[in-house]
DNA sequence: GCCGTTTTCGGCCCGACTGTTTTCAGTCG
């Protein structure tokens, strides 16, 4: 994951060119946007780079000939010259210290120069000897607010999963919505366009009523404190430990509003780039023609359609080619929650402690409204989640056919299994017994650290060599606690689509694995996916929205996903 | 430093809020 790695060094290059004085505005950006790049791709950068040279890197979003050469210059040797050079100028942490909130470059170089803090633990002495709240520029308020600021930072403030984040949003929305206060409130930001995580909550509100709406929101029990306050802007600290900030704005401005707090901010700049080609100008507030007069600003269509584009969904919106699909009325119409029709990955082990009984999981499944329940049992190697053997997984299978006698058609039960991909590629249950289902899900579990030409070998010769009809949780990632396993994604695609599989997006928050970015590359191929709860219990069969979501943000439609095809029409699929 | 259905040169998105300020720099999204 050096990744990560490279873009702290691009931010930090920028940081310093920042410093360094007068003119050198967009050379700053553009470090800048290749540090946004770098960091946000999925694929490592050094594969594209070891695959492709510098010309493939420089295929790659704000990525030209200088900054392709560093990178090749930081694969090659480890360093970056003129990073190197910079540092010793700046010999600062910036990387750290501008993890702060309020504290930018600008603030951590006058720190340097005039206390010599150099990180983190330096910052905490000086503020803790009181030496700060002296400095030109600073304050006693500027004081407390960056030793607040550390305290944050040390109790793990950071990116929130979508699962833990959403809930939290819609909360504070229906409370906003049930006080009478407000004629509208809606989540934007991130959340909106379900990325799996979140780093603050945005949420819009349209009121003429500011003071109520700030007593209502200082009132709710999510909230901890406030940081800002302005006539359309209020921003608050949560409990859970996030931001969140309140753009109050008049009706009339509604769809602008919600289109620039939506974002992404990549994907608003190109809008705002395509209006000024036109001579228009979009900010939050409307989309004003050359004489600053209104054009469109009450619903996000209008904007869109204004500017010559068709509307995009908010999932769409990371600019990753999406307005040129747009210009070209030529998007795809993404899958929704109600296509879906059953679940393919779910749990229901009768040996298990963990998991619902079948009849709880088949239940809740009819509660939803699904055609088709898959049951997939983990298999007999995953000795932790009492995965059933051959004898036991057939057992299981005859009480699903007395289930489905005695269901008549009301829902159909799917017999399968979460079969373990063994270390050789082979998988963990019989001939037999995977001749009884009606389809095959097979996934890694063990053995996770192999290197990645022996695991992608491992995977797609369990591709190969049987009946499997999806891959489930193909990378095996844990958000923010487990690194994916080392796979050469083209290549297993490649065999998915030679051998007919389809591959999952497992829907947990902690997983969706795929996630958006893979799916993407993924589709590419005309690859088919299931998404998946994983449920292990019933209330998690509501986790599909966050598959969706997923499946949305890679531009998945209806067609691209099985489980959004009727029972009969799915089982013929899974018996070519 | 990047980029190109107006350009290989000359552009490059836009506004809100805070703190320490007497008019604005710094930060954020």
């Amino acid at each position: 994951m050096s990744n990560k790695k490279l873009a702290e060094i691009f931010e930090e290059i920028a940081s310093m060119l920042d410093l360094e004085g007068e003119n050198r505005f967009f050379e700053v950006r553009a470090y800048r946007k290749a540090a946004m790049t770098v960091g946000t791709m999925q694929q490592e950068v050094e594969d594209i780079y070891r695959k492709g040279g510098e010309d493939a890197l420089r295929e790659l979003p704000g990525i030209g000939k200088a900054i392709a050469s560093h990178i090749a210059e930081y694969y090659g040797t480890g360093k970056i010259k003129k990073y190197e050079e910079l540092k010793r100028k700046y010999p600062v942490d910036f990387t750290g210290l501008t993890r702060i909130q309020g504290m930018g470059a600008r603030k951590a170089f006058k720190l340097y120069k005039a206390l010599g803090v150099k990180n983190l633990e330096d910052l905490k002495k000086a503020i803790e000897k009181h030496k700060v709240r002296d400095l030109e520029g600073f304050g006693e308020k500027s004081e407390q607010e960056i030793a607040k600021g550390i305290q944050f930072l040390s109790q793990g403030g950071g990116r929130m999963l979508l699962g833990v984040a959403l809930p939290v949003a819609e909360a504070i929305v229906s409370q906003l919505k049930e006080s009478g206060s407000v004629d509208e409130a809606i989540v934007a930001g991130s959340t909106r366009r379900m990325r799996e995580t979140v780093g603050d909550l945005d949420i819009l509100v349209i009121s003429e009523k500011q003071d109520a709406v700030e007593k209502i929101i200082t009132g709710m029990k999510e909230v901890q404190g406030i940081i800002a306050r302005g006539p359309t802007k209020i921003s608050v600290i949560l409990k859970v430990g996030l931001n969140c900030d309140f753009r109050i704005i008049e009706k009339k401005s509604f769809g602008a509003a919600l289109q620039y707090f939506t974002g992404s901010k990549d994907h608003s700049v190109q809008l705002r780039q395509i209006a000024v080609k036109k001579g228009y100008s979009l900010n939050e507030y409307q989309l004003s023609g050359k004489n600053g007069e209104n054009i469109a600003s009450r619903t996000e269509a209008d904007v869109y359609n204004r500017l010559g584009l068709d509307y995009i969904e908010p999932e769409m919106r990371e600019a990753r080619g999406e307005i040129e699909l747009a210009l070209a009325h030529n998007l795809p119409k993404l899958i929704e929650l109600k296509d879906i029709r059953g679940d393919l990955h779910s749990h229901a082990n009768p040996l298990s402690g963990v998991t619902d009984k079948l009849e709880d999981v088949v239940g809740a499944a009819m509660k939803l409204g699904y055609e088709y329940i898959g049951i997939t049992n983990h298999s007999k190697s995953l000795y932790v989640e009492k995965g059933l053997n051959d004898r036991q997984m057939q057992e299981f299978f005859k009480a699903v056919d007395k289930m489905n006698d005695r269901l008549d058609g009301k829902i159909r039960i799917l017999k399968s299994a979460e079969t373990d991909i063994l270390k050789d590629g082979t998988l963990d249950l019989g001939k037999k017994t995977l001749e009884q289902m009606d389809y095959v899900l097979a996934a890694v579990h063990a053995n996770t650290n192999m290197g990645k030409g022996e695991m992608t070998k491992r995977v797609v010769m369990a591709i190969e060599e049987n009946d499997v009809h999806i891959l489930g949780h193909p990378t095996g990632r844990l958000i923010n606690k487990r690194e994916p396993i080392q796979l050469d994604l083209d290549k297993v695609f490649e065999a998915a689509k030679e051998n007919g599989v389809a591959m999952e997006i497992d829907a947990q928050p902690d997983r969706l694995d795929l996630n958006d970015e893979s799916v993407l590359r993924a589709r590419k191929y005309g690859l088919k996916f299931s998404i998946d709860s994983d449920t292990h219990w019933v209330d998690q069969m509501q986790l599909m929205r966050y598959g969706v979501g997923t499946a949305r943000r890679g531009w998945l439609t209806k067609g691209d996903v099985i489980n959004s095809l009727p029972l009969e029409k799915l089982l013929k699929q899974f018996r070519k």
